[in-house]
DNA sequence: GGGGCGCATGTTAGCGTTAACAACGTGATC
DNA sequence: GATCACGTTGTTAACGCTAACATGCGCCCC
């Protein structure tokens, strides 16, 4: 009779074990795993024989082994809402380079800003063993969802939050400053004339938008010859379509404003639309500048000059900073917010003003 | 003195393991797992005690320790090239569901399609454990790339390859049915004089694509009354700015066309931002329609009639179908491709033609 | 020159789960 | 009433790796 298949299976898997390394080395497999995971207790020596076994063998190491015995291979929770799919593009290429770095898992769960969504939502995630949540935005602002995580007591790192809550984990750009530069940038152009499109209010970034391009507007005027005509600004909601809307009420204004600073791209891109339609060349007659510099903004043409967020880096810096919290069992004492460097982004839709006078419309 | 911390340590993990549940429900562990993996052989009481136990100690399998035993667990890579990023997030989103439910781990590679960088990332694929490859368009197309996984054994799945190799697992929509259908939707509305703008000529689906428009016409010159207009095509490379470019020569013929059927929304939303600079309106003096609907096809405004690519559902099949494969041993033997229903969405961007003639450029 | 210290390596004992087999009871069958 | 089959449950031994501890060796210093 044979013996359990089990047992005399003869090598389906591919790759060398551990202890065929240690063999063909003549060390333990302790020693190997020092090796592979750059322990600093191995002569060197020693070191280089094992890595020319691990070469020779093309060994690599068995992940669900490695989690199970050194208790790791966590699962994260990724929620996120009705996100512009171009950013969750890019936060996932981060979010899952920095999890498979750290040998845990990601889990994606979709949820809407409402108690019963997202309460079902967190226990789905619950009840797949998740044990920390990333909180991209739109949902980072979404107090109920953040209700109910937190009454799950997970760890949540929250992502791009404008203004984030003092207690929480939170990765975001500088929105302040970064509009602020915008708006000097394009003041530095020879702009005057500035009209600003906001974000939506549910999100506290784009008050910081709003405040940091308003800032600019104030040094401009304290510098110079006192008064100014007040900024003009009309309520945007990110999208495209309300990027139309704002942008036929601002263009309508005379005299025109020469540049427009619109709160994302895609609300850029729309303002470009409508100036095309009304026969205005951009840059020529009209600067247009967005924000976050997503897919849109080099696609269409012009290319448009905006703030380049980092959202992959972001991403891989909320992993980290969830892994850190959920490996040591709390939220770490310092740096619960980090700030990410944001790029000024030139490309071709932003010029100095033209001299000869707008075209009426 | 203490004893080993280990064996000391008080429970951090949360989770209660299975020999919890199976001593709180008063079985073996062994029947938990089974309760758990849905076997046949337990009896339905004992199964519902075990799920009980289950619910009350909030049970969730450890992972590591699942996919250890069962010799499961295994690395996926996702070589990815120059993706639009809206096609990108969708495809993470249903690649990740997918390989979620089955336990397998996502690698993501970076990848251009020439010898070096591919050998490279290849290269880095395997050292990094990876026993499958998700290949997304463009990188499916390339014969460098496959050649690079062929001749590292890994099995591959393309996706969305207009006329995927025989010999290769295959995701993908119908192309020429899809554009067949688009355009007797077009002609259907009563468009007769329709123009095209192909889509990059290294993609084997813009072919079909085009095949599929052309068929349309022929079977519309067929059924009716003998001798048409040729249909007037430009080659375009599914950016924006080639569709700017093959818009203004399509607009500048006399007499323009009634509609214009885009490749891909990139060049489908450039065609409407030409027809805007110039005067005309979409949909009422020209149609005009994309295919795969990205996010642009409904960011932009007026919204784009397109054919909608289940993206999501294609990467999830794809990793189905790489998981079954490598968990086999083999390439399956029958179902080697697999094919996707699209959709045409019919948004705003098209409509009948204007009984009025059209305005003269 | 013995005690102590520090580096380098080996040994042991799991991590939580499941595959394979064993064992047990319960009826049905002859 | 012994036999056999079947449905159900339990037992055992891994899976591949690493934490914790143990050991061994060389070196330095009072």
């Amino acid at each position: 009779m044979t013996k359990p298949a089990r047992r005399s299976r003869p090598k389906l898997r591919a790759g060398a074990t551990i202890k065929d390394v240690a063999r063909h080395a003549g060390v333990s497999p302790m020693t190997v795993s020092r090796v592979v995971n750059g322990s600093a207790y191995v002569s060197s020596t020693t070191r280089r024989t094992v890595q020319r076994a691990v070469r020779e063998l093309g060994y690599s190491p068995n992940l669900a082994a490695r989690n199970l015995a050194s208790e790791r291979g966590e699962r994260l929770g990724l929620l996120y809402g009705n996100p512009s799919s171009a950013y969750l593009s890019e936060f996932l290429v981060g979010a899952l380079e920095s999890a498979t770095r750290h040998g845990v898992q990601l889990v994606l769960e979709k949820c809407e800003p409402t108690p019963v969504v997202s309460r079902r939502a967190v226990r789905r995630l619950l009840s797949g063993a998740v044990v920390g949540v990333l909180l991209p935005p739109p949902l980072c602002e979404s107090s109920v969802v953040r209700a109910e995580l937190s009454a799950a007591r997970l760890p949540v790192v929250t992502v791009a939050s404008g203004r984030p809550a003092a207690d929480t984990m939170c990765v975001h750009i500088d929105d302040y400053s970064a509009a602020l530069e915008m708006t000097r940038y394009l003041i530095s152009l020879g702009h005057e004339r500035l009209a600003f499109i906001k974000g939506h209010p549910n999100q506290s970034a784009s008050e910081e938008r709003w405040l940091g391009f308003t800032a600019a507007l104030e040094e401009l005027s304290r510098g110079s010859h006192g008064a100014r005509p007040p900024p003009r600004m009309e309520q945007g909601f990110f999208s495209f379509r309300s990027g139309l809307d704002a942008a036929r009420k601002l263009l309508a204004i005379e005299p025109a404003p020469t540049a427009i600073f619109a709160s994302n791209d895609d609300m850029a891109a729309a303002v470009i639309a409508e100036a095309h339609r009304r026969g205005l060349d951009v840059p020529r007659d009209l600067t247009v500048v967005g924000f976050d510099d997503t897919l849109i903004a080099s696609t269409i043409w012009p290319e448009l000059t905006t703030i380049q967020q980092p959202i992959a880096r972001m991403a891989a810096e909320a992993v980290d900073m969830l892994v850190g919290a959920v490996r040591a069992g709390r939220r770490p004492a310092d740096r619960l917010h980090r700030l990410i460097p944001h790029a000024l982004i030139s490309r071709q839709s932003a010029a100095a003003p033209n001299p000869a006078a707008p075209p009426l419309t």
